[in-house]
DNA sequence: ACGCTGGGCTAAATCGATATAGCATTTTTT
DNA sequence: AAAAAATGCTATATCGATTTAGCCCAGCGT
């Protein structure tokens, strides 16, 4: 069960393959092949319903029409929905997708470059995880453009497309202070990435402009890697041990559903006696009772930018970084309605 | 920025690429290279780093170490936490996974079959969606092995890896009954598909057995393209219009969520005044109050056995199908308690 | 000394598409 | 009418790995 070739067509045609392939490829009339001949292979390709070896081509010239995308989680609601919109996206391009999970792991992040580097992908859609910034530079150095997302290194001059983790932060924690709430925490992993850096800043920034005393013990740092039993253990210590707290914002999806968790095994109820507000919608925080508070990334948007910007390098690659920053909504539910 | 090649290899080496070839694919002893030249080889290439290029191979051999994996939504969390496992067990073989959505609509997933088919994978995860048993048909003989997920068609004589779904919704359903519900329906979607019409069936027969009077009216079937706003319409005209209903049976996840949003909307508690049991597992269903009863599929079995036996079939094709069925689990929460 | 066997390796073809260089014609220019 | 230019197409090399056929040499038997 092979495929219709090239030669098969140059040999109904009567022409050579080069012809076939010139045709096919749109280079007819810088071609100087004649319309006759042209229209001819356009009917017989057609008629076999002819499509390209992509391995032939990849072969010949080192574009294989694969974009890598590399996510944190494809199992995490918000990667997941991201990468059908990226997957989408590609496909009007005529672009596929091989896709990994980091597990915000650097040695499995580099695996998964090694793997998609010499499977020859066109580009690369990455959630880096840290200290992949020597890896990505490197890969820079092979002219293969490269969209950074969720994150980025602020010394390295990438592309990418993030949110404006700051504003969501920010946001968030005013609308605690606005709503009365006077001790308020926040619960986020211990990440010096600037998706987690600017969610820590935006919720300091927003306590200070508020003139709401910080301090260091409201904010709890927990590492990436724990399960869920650790997560709600590590949280029901640490909201016990805040004197006063009345408030708590939580800086990722996962890390909200786990507070929620806690919080109910804790019997507070969420609302009156704790404010809460989460990262990334989600069912859950449509549909709990109370419904929970949160900021929602545009993940349509996000994912078309993220396409564009690729496919944008990919045919014409600038020396100017596009670097977007899109701003998140505050879905305000009752999770933070003090009485 | 090329990679390094065979013919680099060979040059260090000072000897043949069909040498390096040879020692490098394991055929040192059968092709009669000698020991020394063979640890050469070797330690060139391991100081080289050498990685085949993939493509080159592939349009050698035909065989391109991808597989196609096509969901039926890759947003939707059954299909995402599916695809992380099926990823991490492909990758053990050295294999990446090309994925694609097909919305459950039949001309998007002939175009994926269509698009994975010149992308030379060399087999193929499928969710079917209806009236795609021809094309599946048509694909098994192009030998490439095929292994259908979730559903299947059975007058196809194919490879599966699917849920025991009549038991689970047998299971569900004698749950209600012994809860002590009296009128239980269930709302499924428009499908004649094996999954959807396995759960109905084991719905059926456990109120048979159950001497349970059965009614058609106790049954919704609602199209699968609906938006959340016509489903929540749907299932709250349906709910309201049965008389004496107090419990139903969602037979999908999103179903259950949009469910649970529709009886919310009604102000009716679940648990007490109306049972509930839904589809998968999520996050939702473990943290509403009342958390949500479900039947829960074996995500992590369900992704090895699925690999597993594309792998074996990728390695030694077989003429008998393997047609795995794996046992669901009922986690028994709140929404099912009457009184 | 001649043929035969087996060990150790390599030349060349191949997969399918593309890019480069260039070969006949015909047409235009001067 | 000779030179130059344009037209319309093709032969061949190439990408990198695999595979087939087979070369050369040493050692063995007779």
């Amino acid at each position: 069960m092979k495929g219709i070739s090239i030669k098969d067509i140059a040999k109904q045609a009567g022409v050579s393959p080069t012809t076939v392939s010139f045709v096919l490829n749109g280079k007819a009339k810088e071609k100087r092949i004649s319309d006759q001949v042209s229209k001819k292979i356009q009917k017989i390709a057609a008629r076999l319903k002819y499509k390209p070896n992509q391995l032939a081509r990849g072969l010949r010239t080192g574009k294989t029409k694969t974009i890598g995308l590399i996510v944190e989680d494809i199992a995490n609601n918000f990667f997941a929905s991201l990468a059908k919109v990226v997957e989408d996206e590609a496909d009007k391009y005529g672009y596929k997708v091989l896709y990994g999970s980091t597990e915000d792991n650097t040695e499995k992040a580099k695996g998964l470059l090694e793997v998609l580097k010499y499977r020859q992908v066109d580009g690369y859609i990455i959630t880096p995880t840290k200290n992949l910034d020597k890896e990505i530079e490197l890969l820079e150095t092979a002219a293969k453009p490269i969209v950074l997302m969720d994150r980025y290194f602020p010394h390295v001059n990438s592309h990418y497309v993030v949110l404006d983790n700051f504003k969501g932060a920010y946001d968030a924690t005013s609308h605690l202070v606005k709503q009365g709430y006077k001790k308020i925490a926040i619960v986020t992993i211990a990440s010096d990435q600037t998706q987690m850096k600017d969610r820590l800043d935006g919720y300091i920034a927003a306590l200070k402009d508020h003139q709401v005393p910080f301090s260091k013990t409201l904010v709890k740092r927990l590492p990436f890697e724990l399960d869920r039993e650790k997560f709600n253990n590590e949280i029901k210590k640490f909201l016990t041990s805040v004197k006063g707290l009345d408030a708590v914002f939580f800086a990722t999806n996962y890390l909200g559903i786990y507070g929620i968790e806690s919080i109910r095994s804790l019997g507070w109820q969420i609302g009156k006696e704790i404010g809460l507000v989460g990262f990334d919608d989600h069912d859950l925080f449509r549909l709990h009772s109370p419904s929970i508070t949160c900021v929602s990334q545009p993940i349509g948007e996000i994912g078309k930018k993220i396409v564009e910007v690729l496919m944008k390098e990919l045919n014409q690659p600038s020396d100017v970084p596009q670097q977007i920053v899109l701003p998140p909504e505050l879905i305000i539910r009752e999770s933070s309605k003090l009485a």
